[in-house]
RNA sequence: GGCCAGGUGGCAGAGUGGUUAUGCAGCGGACUGCAAAUCCGCGUACGCCGGUUCAAUUCCGACCCUGGCCUCCA
């Protein structure tokens, strides 16, 4: 397995520290709103790569923390009268039964904030014993200087740091670039009981405490959204690193690259924000999960319409095959192709894994020997579901519609195409083009095979 | 300004020092009552200028563009 590293700039052959036994931690969602398009995108890349380490790993701890803490979040409850509570189990929740929807697995841990409370105050404690970190104010500030090695993963030194000069300015920072591990709240906003006053964690050091918390003081991978390499997982290294003695803290990093909507950068301003909860009612998830995986993942994606049709096309096209291949039994024992699993595991090449899906596709539609398309179909199967694909029936994928469109149903489409037949049997022609084309009308797709007639919703 | 990515055929998007992925769209053909699906075939792309080399889209250098980060952000 090779590996784009972040910190060497370079793919790396990845070996874990503990043979056998790998530990990765993303940083997931601040709840405090439904998950857009590109906030979709470190987790399905993520799990895909989770899903190619598992099947070369025997144990893959895989962590995705839910920020549940956060000014946003407390903006949200005060805006609504409630509990953060409420406004953070509500989002939570909405997350999870998207990435469910676009084929994302659970992770093995999904730790929250709040429930961590007691590791990030040791954790400060100890900062400040080591002298790396000062309370003063009601804050516990990390003190950059203290740490040789800050800025490597971005690549950028104290000079540059400052140079842009847009860090808050406070008095009680005893260098501008100190960043806050803990600060103090009044007494409208949630707070917890800390030695330095009541107070919530700075921005940065809930991930440190967690992926200490569950996956030790050396964890194998960190991922997560390119824009978050600075300021957060510089800071991570500095908090972890400076905690732990020195040790390092995450042995690869890995970034996905932004998807920009339309060429531009999804913003509120421009009102181009894609939720993932409203792509769903008009798009099929694994089509949404699909066009994620198309390009590279450090790769930035642009979403269009054009994308996404194309995606569906793709899918369209090799679920056309498994629908051929109904009445096949996989052959047992057979997995996903050798070049496939290269390519997966060749820094997560997905655009490439997906030629070897169209050529099994493309050998499966020309084949005519049974024993071969048995091959075809455990590979396609077993390779699909390495990228989290093609595991539904395809008449589920070919019937799926927007939900609460006026769509035919299904009941009235195959009594429609009973009719045809009749016309057919009776080489009324005119008539069977007749129901086609009044099929077609309303959105429905008929195609005339040799087992008769079969249709699916145009997309 | 600093740092970091990119510029590939009509579009999307990999990859490679010489055999020019893949998908969509397009064109021709087969199949079909006609279509659709599928199959067969076609179109010879790598920002610009130099350099290295027998050979560069691929390596080196300059240049021109585009995007991102430097502040919360996937």
């Amino acid at each position: 397995m090779q590996i784009h590293n972040t910190f060497t700039g370079r793919k790396e052959p990845f070996q874990p520290l503990v043979p056998n036994r790998v530990t990765m931690y993303v940083c997931g969602p601040t709840v405090y709103s439904y998950a857009h398009i590109g906030n979709a995108r470190p987790a399905v890349v993520f799990d895909v790569l989770a899903r190619v380490l598992r099947r070369r790993y025997p144990e893959v701890v895989y962590v995705r923390n839910i920020t549940d803490i956060d000014d946003k979040i407390n903006a949200a409850a005060a805006k609504e009268g409630v509990d953060i509570r409420v406004i953070t189990d509500r989002y939570a929740a909405i997350y999870h039964e998207d990435m469910a929807a676009l084929g994302v697995l659970d992770p093995d841990h999904v730790p929250r904030v709040t429930e961590h409370l007691p590791q990030i105050v040791s954790m400060n404690q100890r900062l400040i014993d080591s002298g790396h970190a000062y309370a003063a104010e009601g804050h516990v500030l990390f003190h950059t200087l203290s740490f040789a090695d800050y800025g490597k993963l971005s690549g950028r030194d104290e000079q540059a740091l400052m140079a842009g000069a847009r860090v808050e300015v406070a008095p009680y920072k005893r260098h501008a670039g100190d960043f806050v591990l803990w600060k103090p709240s009044t007494p409208e906003q949630p707070g917890w009981d800390s030695p330095w006053g009541r107070g919530r964690p700075g921005w940065h050091i809930e991930c440190s405490a967690m992926a200490e918390a569950l996956l030790g003081e050396t964890i194998d991978i960190h991922g997560g959204g390119h824009d978050l390499i600075f300021p957060h997982h510089e800071n991570e290294i500095a908090q972890s690193t400076c905690a732990h003695g020195g040790k390092p803290f995450a042995r690869y990093w890995m970034h996905n690259g932004f998807l920009n909507v339309d060429s531009e950068k999804m913003s509120k301003s421009i009102g181009n924000v894609l939720l993932v909860h409203e792509l769903l009612k008009t798009l099929p998830g694994e089509a949404i999960r699909l066009v994620l995986l198309t390009g590279h993942y450090r790769q930035p994606i642009d979403w269009t319409e054009e994308t996404v049709a194309e995606a569906r096309k793709k899918l369209d096209r090799l679920y056309g095959t498994l629908r051929e291949l109904a009445d096949v039994v996989p052959a047992p024992g057979v997995g996903a192709p050798q070049a496939f699993v290269e390519a997966l595991e060749d820094d997560l090449n997905t655009p490439m894994a997906l030629a070897e899906l169209f050529a099994l596709s493309h050998a499966a539609n020309k084949s005519t020997d049974a024993a071969e398309k048995a091959r075809i179909k455990a590979q396609l199967l077993d390779a699909g579901a390495l990228m989290g694909l093609l595991q539904q029936e395809p008449a589920a994928w070919f019937g799926w519609s927007v939900q609460g469109s006026e769509q035919l149903t299904p009941e009235a489409i195959e009594a429609l195409l009973a009719q045809r037949a009749e016309a057919r049997r009776n080489r009324d022609w005119a008539g069977s083009d007749r129901i086609r084309d009044e099929l077609k009308a309303q959105g429905v797709l008929v195609e005339d095979g040799k087992d008769g007639q079969r249709w699916r919703y145009a997309s």
